[in-house]
DNA sequence: TGTACATCAGTGAACGCGCGTTCACTGATGTAC
DNA sequence: TGTACATCAGTGAACGCGCGTTCACTGATGTAC
């Protein structure tokens, strides 16, 4: 025994797996702990409770997703390479990991009121941000940065939710240079 | 009593307020009867599940919003006037009726799998067949008609889901003029 | 119009079920001396 | 190195609770003749 470090990554890999399959309400204790091969009480030994489980999944996540874009988007170059960028790594994150997109697209609305307002832990401010600086720098019109970051956002996640939909077919990576290419006519339109 | 009808419109509305404001999950067949003021069993002589209920009320809802978006679509404007007249119906019902648009917006994943495919019965297929004239006209670039329904959805619904989180403040209707002119520049950029 | 019966809408206690969580326990591993 | 104890990770039966749903019932309204 002693290997509770590696229970506790299986726990998160199979809790995902299973929230973004069939959502969070309908998962239960007992479908996870079958899942890893353990007794419900194992999962105590990690977490307090079910819903602390679905909310550092969800935040760790996030945050992680926040850095990502941050680190893309403060590599200095103009916004339209900024905005390209950040959307071809949204679509090969999703490409590669759809379980967790899923995860994240459908429970944001359980958990978005108390996630950290930091752009390195926050994908909306993270991305705001961006716009923030573009619009500083002049390279688009002066509009609402919350605005943008709206519909930046609305132009990638929306395909997305369609191709877990099935409605889209193909990889997010093949529609990527024409998502990056709608932001920018958008952002320019303000 | 012989009030059936009535007691099943405030069972609706009712069942609609508590769904939208707390989730489906987490409002209760008793939640819902105490705040019509009625039995729960009063619940089971208009619908025969909570399941049915939640879905009744989202497929009408649903269907009601398609056959409203493809009556202003359907009036031969060009596509630049039924875009900007379409994305002003939104926004103006999400003003008037915000409890509505949360529950579409947040329940959209549990359902959207099963409702019908035809045009006035999904906004999605509604506002699609919107492009595919427009495609066919000329007036927008030939493109995926999905892809640009995916866009043009994503850029009215991530702001009223801001709306929602009080991320972004006022009303949608002052929003409308700059969401259609990001709708067509993001068609046009296809 | 009066009478007898059917139907409808609503009641509310009761049911069974599945859920999240607890807890006394086991045994392996770590630590102190 | 050996011994005694502490800690850790995992077990699985059991608990209580809230849920959706049922059902025998009541009484008002509609229908037939």
């Amino acid at each position: 025994m002693r290997d509770g470090a590696r229970t506790r990554a299986r726990i998160e890999e199979e809790a995902l797996r299973l929230f973004a399959a069939q959502g969070i309400e309908a998962t239960s204790i007992r479908d996870i702990a079958t899942a890893v091969g353990v007794a419900e009480g194992a999962l105590y030994r990690h977490f307090p409770s079910k819903d602390s489980l679905a909310r550092t999944l969800f935040q760790n996540a996030y945050a992680n997703l926040a850095g990502r874009v941050l680190a893309v988007a403060g590599e200095g170059m103009g916004v339209d390479d900024s905005v390209r960028r950040v959307v071809e790594l949204f679509c090969a994150l999703f490409d590669e990991n759809r379980p967790l997109f899923s995860f994240l697209l459908i429970s944001q609305h359980a958990f978005l009121s108390d996630v950290s307002r930091l752009p390195h832990r926050n994908v909306v401010e993270a991305v705001k941000s961006l716009f923030q600086e573009a619009i500083a720098k002049g390279e688009i019109p002066p509009q609402d940065p919350d605005e943008v970051a709206a519909l930046a956002l609305g132009i990638v996640a929306q395909p997305a939710i369609f191709a877990l939909y099935g409605r889209l077919q193909g990889s997010m990576a093949g529609r990527a240079s024409r998502l990056a290419d709608a932001v920018m006519a958008a952002a320019r339109s303000g």
